[in-house]
DNA sequence: ATGCCGTGGAAACCACGA
């Protein structure tokens, strides 16, 4: 089974983009960030006629996550993260497919720091790492994806330097998502390739993707019961290279389901 | 060191992103 995460920034303005990708590689789930679209706007019919059923969680301009399955039931558990009724963002989705719980999640970005938007997004991480906790009491196969705005360490940005002071990669952000991982998962890429430089995101501008200035922000964490099934997990990198693509690129596992 | 690019929505600019 392969699962894939993709911060489109805008589903509708990346629709040609989303689909030729859903086309050429097959995943069996896919979660979307940053749909920058009102619940009345996701394009419902052009994935369904892509083979994939979703669900999704819109928003007027901003934010907005979805989970797309080809020939699986997606029963839906969760949308938005409990702990403050008062957040109106769309940043969290959760489904049950074939047995697994999968979260599709867009961590806010938190700059500038400090600030009201960085406490946000530490707010946010500990309503997000309290869940996490509770999923993975459950001791059921559990997936947590998507676009993190977390720099877990100085070996996955391109110029540490340049992003100290960068809400992705400050001491306490790091520090949160250790703590999370803390919890018992596993960061799928980093378990497969301990060493690479590998990377999910990069620039619009100065050329970054040609340069290889990137950042790996989008993130796979795995149950214990999945990283044993672990079989296979990567980087659609050459998606960041199409025309009016997204400045993500798909990231993807593979889990053995035969047992 | 930097929003230099790109999106969506409102309004012909602005907020936001990482």
């Amino acid at each position: 089974m392969k699962i894939a995460t993709y911060n489109v920034n805008g589903v509708n303005g990346r629709l040609p983009v989303l689909l030729r990708w859903l086309n050429e590689t097959q995943p069996d789930v896919a979660c979307l960030q940053e749909l920058k679209a009102p619940q009345e706007k996701f394009p419902e019919q052009a994935i369904r006629e892509a083979g994939y059923r979703a669900i999704w969680h819109g928003q007027k301009s901003w934010n907005g996550v979805a989970i797309l399955a080809r020939e699986r039931e997606i029963l839906e558990t969760r949308r938005g993260l409990p702990g403050d009724e008062e957040d109106i963002q769309s940043r969290y989705i959760e489904a049950e497919i074939d047995g697994i719980t999968i979260g599709c999640l867009y961590l806010p970005n938190g700059n500038p720091a400090p600030g009201p938007k960085f406490e946000y997004k530490l707010r946010w991480f500990q309503r997000l790492t309290d869940h996490a906790a509770e999923l993975y009491k459950s001791g059921k196969p559990v997936v947590l994806t998507g676009d993190y705005n977390v720099i877990p360490t100085e070996f996955d940005v391109y110029k540490p330097e340049r992003w100290v002071k960068d809400a992705l990669f400050l001491p306490e952000t790091r520090m949160a998502f250790k703590t999370l991982l803390g919890q018992g998962w596993t960061d799928a890429i980093r378990k497969l390739y301990p060493e690479e430089k590998i990377y999910t995101f990069w620039d619009y501008f100065r050329n970054a993707y040609a340069r290889d200035a990137g950042l790996r922000i989008d993130h796979f964490l795995l149950s214990p019961s999945l990283e044993k099934r672990l079989l296979a997990a990567g980087v659609d990198r050459e998606v960041r290279g199409w025309e009016k693509t997204s400045d993500h690129a798909p990231v993807w596992v593979k889990l053995d389901m035969s047992q």
